[in-house]
DNA sequence: TTCCATCATTTTGCATTCATTTTTTGTCTC
DNA sequence: GAGACAAAAAATGAATGCAAAATGATGGAA
């Protein structure tokens, strides 16, 4: 069934990293996971193109399938579709960066809001779990340790809200930003990552009393430093990380 | 240029109602937008089949373009796709739409909050302007006329953010709803109404004063309420509204 | 009559084909 | 050798065709 896939030695990801839609009954679902999360892990150069026909050798499929991938893609926002030039890796400027940065901290700032109405003392005292090993990570000064426990309490104070609709936009903009995010080592500045984990403190002081609105603005605001220190150093005109080679 | 279309009588709507993309360069984009708003106007009932075929016809198109914009319109959430069973309009639960209210109010919140940054006089004024029209309808009783003020109000907060991602992203939602909204005749009560006016004021208070995180707050509450309003009276299995006969 | 199996019809998913548009290549002129 | 024009090649956008699946109808048995 589904069409078999001659395997032509493909790079692209297994059929389920990305947590989402899983609507891999039809090849046009599966393409369409594959090929974002083949995009999203930046395999293809910011603004660089995306060659239909050698994706679909790639693929082992026809044109169709991976066209209305490529348009979903766009809608996302991972793409961008030229009226007769093909499809481009969109191309994130400076001012993209702020902007989504910005609603991501809205949308997580949301997410605390809610979750102060319904969290159980036991997804807290988790969160609080990965916030010591956080803590380890980083006086060890273990960068991707505690890169990966941070994105790990962020993602369990979105579950906590108990929105799925609110869970699905933030892993759409989450995606967006993923290139750009690695490169973000806002971890050369010491006293950045000192502050971050004060202002993570603030989180579970503030989602340990249910303080729905405080955690709305804490969250924001930590969100906003975390975008200066992402961005700042760019230079104006974009996206910060090419494919690697 | 651009394949004949015969002008089936089609009903749907002039090809730039709804403020978005513009990509109406292609065929496929075209489509998109108008099925797009067929749908969001509710020309089909809640939970309805689409069927492919038929809308070609009425169209004028072949399927590949309509089944393009199909995809991308699952993406966004307004119809659903079943494996080998086509399309359906997206019939949403009443726990959907409490979710949908609930992001609804972040992202505003969020405009809040991010407007505060950099609003201008002038456009507060503007805002101004609009609450009294729209005081003028609550104290005629034009729930239409207050409806549209209020809209209207709430979008300038959107605009004001200066932030297109949210602004995108706050349209799709809002489409999202659409179809439900008007349905919601919260109006009924008197009391919510005189309600929702007083958070109005509070608003434009804190707009005022530019105090962005005071408003964030506002603007929570005041959509967590209007989902109160909007939901409450829906018996529990799903959407309100169906297509007009 | 009701239930279920079988077959025809419709619909869906994808591949293929066709018509345009864009991009590249090659040649000619200055 | 640089630039401009023209033709060829490639890529895109949309239509059509075909196999598989689902839907609906028909008929027979309990």
């Amino acid at each position: 069934m589904k069409s078999t896939i001659p395997d032509t030695g493909v790079p692209i990801t297994p059929p389920d990293a990305n947590g989402r839609d899983r609507q891999e009954a039809s090849l046009h679902g599966e393409i369409l996971l594959r090929l974002r999360d083949y995009v999203v892990e930046g395999n293809i150069p910011a603004g660089g193109r995306v060659p239909e026909r050698q994706l679909c050798e790639m693929l082992g499929i026809s044109r169709t399938p991976l066209r209305e991938a490529l348009k979903v893609l766009a809608a996302e926002g991972l793409i961008e579709l030229l009226p007769n030039r093909g499809a481009r890796v969109r191309q994130l400027s400076r001012r993209d960066l702020e902007e989504l940065f910005d609603v991501m901290a809205g949308l997580e700032s949301l997410a605390g809001r809610l979750a102060c109405e319904t969290i159980t003392d036991a997804e807290i005292t988790a969160i609080e779990q990965l916030h010591y090993e956080m803590y380890g990570h980083y006086l060890h000064r273990d960068m991707h340790g505690y890169f990966q426990a941070n994105q790990r309490i962020h993602e369990s104070i979105v579950a906590a809200a108990r929105n799925e609709t609110l869970k699905t936009a933030y892993a759409n903009f989450a995606g967006r930003i993923r290139r750009v995010r690695y490169s973000a080592n806002f971890a050369r500045k010491r006293q950045r990552w000192a502050e971050a984990m004060r202002e993570h403190e603030a989180i579970l002081d503030a989602l340990r009393r249910r303080a729905g609105s405080e955690l709305s603005d804490i969250l924001f605001q930590h969100l906003r430093n975390k975008r200066m220190a992402a961005i700042e150093h760019l230079t104006e005109p974009q996206e910060g990380v090419q494919a690697s080679p």
